[in-house]
DNA sequence: CTGAAAGCGCTTACAG
DNA sequence: CTGAAAGCGCTTACAG
């Protein structure tokens, strides 16, 4: 029941044990080729008999540096944070560098004081999975360590590294979806103000008028009833109701497509919906959300490749990465289109 | 552009700037009563001023703790995780204690990995959310720091600490709750061998046979086809073929009610399904899954403040707590019966 | 190929 | 109330 820990051995210990001197014990567990190999297997065979580890404090402190990155997410909840976080993991791990994850709880100032307990933990650099940080503060932390960011702050200094799918184009690849199943009222579901957002938007504003259906466009807070705005227009025939929306993000999309089955309407043939970020939400609901896929494990690695060069003493780089467009159930053709 | 970083200054960098003796300026930095309340104020302000930061690694290499806890998660995808979490960080922040997260990408050699790296890390504890983790492991790590296991491994050893749901009465809501609406005939869909899964397991054959429905019994494997021959049996109306299916987590509940409306059956007219762990996913889906809730937020203070006395030098303790039962639209009178 | 010494940045007795 | 000294566990030149 007792739970007494005895203090971990150290290399004196292990040197006392082997018959050397700890600066031996030092180089031979580091690999160093000036130990004989004899010698070197001996150290090693008594440094794993009496349980030693290597103290990362002491070594950390003495060599200035961790081996440690730390990785920053908005909100744990977010299942689109986790293939990025695994390509982070792979490439780092090919670099021989450990990940330590923290996260925000989605409040900016939580956030941000995660960001300081990492930089205070000794990480070596850092990647945050958000646009919720303010430029100023990843200035500041970019000045401690290299430091880059996946997704889309409001500004984002050249100190930082940056990755960053390119949201006008995802954003057409959902409009030219909608309009070339013969959709000519397409709603564009929103709410937040971030650049992700912002230019989402405008790409799809500028495409709708482009392709003349300016009359079609619609953008509908979902933070403001619009949701049930767009749900009522179409439940009561308004000969302006949209035959689709474009939602900002999966989740929007799934809680209108939830919204809409609820009300007794049959999505597609009522309404289409595309969603973005293609989260595993898509795949659940029912019919699948057609969604704009954005190659999050090669944009965790790309941060993770960024990170590396800085850490070398490169300078910061911005990378944007092209989104693809994943068809599921949800959209289908605009009534009285003929195929 | 330069990403060049400046060495952090010290507290001989402080204590020279402020015209003191370094042990000084680390009394007055930790609050010590015995520095007049001048000089403190005098040196906080130097330190402040130029940006001194206190360097964890010396500090926690001499003091022989980091106030640190290490989180282990099966899996970063599971949104089941994130509220045991939430309610891990709540309880250490009341502690002045740090979290670190790392996670196993659902596989037990990748989580034991971790679990050595988070030691290697230098947590004073750890708090492993997952039954994933082999018991001597967990008695090895339990051996080096206090720790504490959320969730239900094959044998938890006393020296680990333990929360977990009470997954037998767990089962008895979800099938109390289907056969109260009329259901005789209620398959159970699992799969894995873990004890959580187990205990469901038997705790609805228990159920059923005392119930006198021990007919209406079916163990479905959901890896082996098993979705497929109870959709099949509806679908080709079976004299046999169950009315309702108990999941033994949302995940394998989503996907059975997603094949059955691809199938073209409505849910819950022609099946009730009931869920276990009442995740995002429960939610999210049209009709919303009915669905056996665990108290997250409660199971991961519970876990920390057994982690707290452990660290105080308690012994490790176990708790069991109560889940219940949230009823959504997934579930429904058997057809047939009077209401 | 091996050992003695200095030092990373901090805390902790211990004198004054 | 303040300062000089030792030491946490390690790595890194530097002699031998």
């Amino acid at each position: 029941m007792s739970n007494q820990q005895r203090p971990s051995p150290t290399i004196i210990d292990v040197a006392r044990a082997a018959g050397v001197s700890k600066s031996l014990v030092s180089l031979a567990i580091r690999g160093d080729a000036g130990v004989g190999s004899a010698t070197r297997e001996h150290i090693l065979s008594v440094a794993h008999e009496i349980g030693y580890r290597s103290n990362l404090w002491a070594r950390s402190l003495v060599r200035g540096r961790s081996q440690l990155v730390g990785v920053l997410l908005n909100d744990l909840h977010n299942t689109y944070h986790t293939d990025i976080v695994h390509g982070i993991e792979d490439a780092a791990a090919e670099q021989g560098l450990g990940v330590i994850i923290s996260h925000g709880r989605r409040e900016a100032t939580v956030l941000a004081q995660r960001l300081e307990d990492v930089l205070a933990l000794g990480v070596d650099g850092i990647v945050v999975i958000s646009a919720l940080l303010d430029p100023q503060l990843l200035r500041d932390a970019a000045r401690r360590k290299p430091t880059v960011v996946v997704g889309r702050p409001p500004a984002l200094p050249d100190t930082v590294g940056g990755v960053a799918n390119h949201d006008e184009r995802g954003a057409r690849l959902a409009v030219e979806h909608l309009t070339s199943l013969g959709h000519r009222r397409i709603a564009h579901l929103t709410h937040s103000n971030r650049a992700a957002a912002t230019a989402r938007k405008q790409s799809y504003l500028d495409l709708m008028t482009a392709l003349g259906y300016a009359e079609g466009i619609q953008v509908l807070d979902s933070e403001a009833g619009g949701e049930t705005e767009l749900l009522d227009s179409i439940l009561v025939r308004r000969a302006d109701a949209p035959t689709a929306v474009f939602a900002s993000n999966d989740r929007r999309a799934a809680s209108i497509l939830g919204g809409a089955l609820d009300a007794g309407l049959r999505v597609p043939e009522d309404l289409s919906i595309v969603g973005y970020d293609n989260t595993d939400l898509a795949a659940s609901v029912r019919p699948g959300l057609t969604s704009v896929d954005q190659p999050r494990l090669a944009m965790g690695r790309l941060a993770m490749d960024i990170l590396t060069e800085m850490l070398g003493g490169a300078d910061a780089r911005h990378e944007v990465v092209e989104p693809t467009l994943v068809v599921r159930g949800s959209t289908g053709r605009a009534a009285g289109t003929v195929n």
